[in-house]
DNA sequence: CAGTGGTCTAGACCACTAC
DNA sequence: TAGTGGTCTAGACCACTGC
């Protein structure tokens, strides 16, 4: 590096004031006007600092409402047996969950083929919404073999699936396919999580199974700076 | 949505063409200055259209040099038990490693925690680039404890280390704790990539045990764009 | 209605790459 | 040296939020 350049001092000056505590977690930062001002830029180069800090993870944004301190990630374990409330419970965080929608409807042939059915088969679909300590910080969307789980829409969709899954209709025994990417979140799912389109986030897929047969596909869309996935693994050569 | 941002309406065009065919993978995007003439748009209002593809995992950049189609992600499996070269194959991708550098020297508290020392105890630090279909696409680094790996920096450290590790040093039965999340690469990082300082990426750590003792952290960082991490796993309750 | 971030323009100079 | 992306200014108007 030779020289630091003016949107990197600025981006430097936010850290240090949120690492001095001046700023703390969920704290919100002075508007981008202000912070023109205060440092003598102009606002593109405010903006460039901010959304440098957004990328490190250090701060987000709600859609033209503000830029806040980012809260430590959620640790979680994708392959978790237990309710991801267990995890919150255990890490002290306050987790709480919102039913944005229930149906049964047809849906893409990815999944409709994951789930071993033929393309316009109908499946139930459930979205739903999570904050972590009061951020809306997940977007699920979970896709049910009708087949499988008669009923579903009647049930109570506001608390833990993988318990219904497991206790109302006995599927204990499950096998997992898992995939994991960067990707971005679309106007709708934006939305959901009231932050701007675009937004960098955390994909994650389960392809749930039991005897060999895909019953489950679960989708979830984490902010990027909202998580860390954790998983054990044993290698055997 | 209600109307269709101009930037949007830049980044909608530049797809397009991506999806007709007319700009292929690995290819380089008109310059800045000539999206903006040919578009009729400002440079700043390019930039962000740019940018927006880029989050999306559709184009990527070469520090100063250009803007270039991605690639499709490669598969991968951080609890394989075979090389990464393996995977490589299976997929038809073509991938090069690069040394860049191996040394015996004490790293940070964190790394040496892991591996179980005391915070001033040197460890072996293997610093190395893999390119994917000929782009630079994952920073890898691993620490070794010494005491596990006599004369390790004599060895070839230009393939698989994991073959190293299980065939020469005969460490077979390993346990693994994996860690995925978000991040962004810092100067070092980055000019090692070709890319630009704070260009999202995927962060892989990987702890691996033999007989509960931690032997090896392998910290990898991959461009956002061009990795996908499947696992397995079961789930009995 | 005032204030926020979101979008946008028309310029400018700099650091670096490729030739 | 010509051309690239990287940084930067000083403005402007718009869409939306919260009061």
């Amino acid at each position: 590096m030779t020289q630091r350049a003016t949107y990197q001092s600025v981006a430097a000056h936010i850290q240090d004031r949120i690492e001095a505590g001046e700023l703390t977690i969920g704290r919100r930062l002075p508007s981008e006007r202000q912070l023109c001002e205060q440092l003598q830029v102009s606002r593109a180069n405010a903006r460039d600092a901010l959304h440098h800090l957004e990328n490190r993870g250090l701060i987000y944004r709600l859609n033209r409402i503000g830029w806040y301190v980012s809260p430590p990630v959620f640790i979680y374990d994708p392959t978790r047996t237990h309710s991801i409330l267990h995890e919150a419970r255990q890490h002290q965080r306050s987790l709480e969950t919102e039913l944005i929608s229930a149906k049964r409807e047809t849906v893409s042939v990815a999944i409709t083929r994951t789930l071993g059915l033929s393309s316009q088969t109908p499946v139930y679909k459930v979205i739903r919404r999570r904050s972590i300590d009061g951020r809306w910080a997940l977007l699920e969307s979970c896709y049910y073999r009708e087949d499988a789980f008669e009923g579903l829409l009647e049930q109570d969709l506001g608390g833990s699936l993988t318990d219904l899954v497991s206790r109302h209709y006995g599927y204990r025994q499950r096998s997992l396919n898992i995939g994991i990417s960067s990707t971005c979140l679309n106007d709708q799912q934006a939305l959901c999580l009231q932050i701007r389109e675009g937004s960098p986030a955390l994909r994650l897929e389960r392809a749930v199974s039991v005897d060999g047969q895909c019953l489950i596909v679960e989708m979830e869309h984490w902010l990027h700076d909202a998580v860390e996935m954790r998983v054990k693994g044993e290698s055997q050569e």
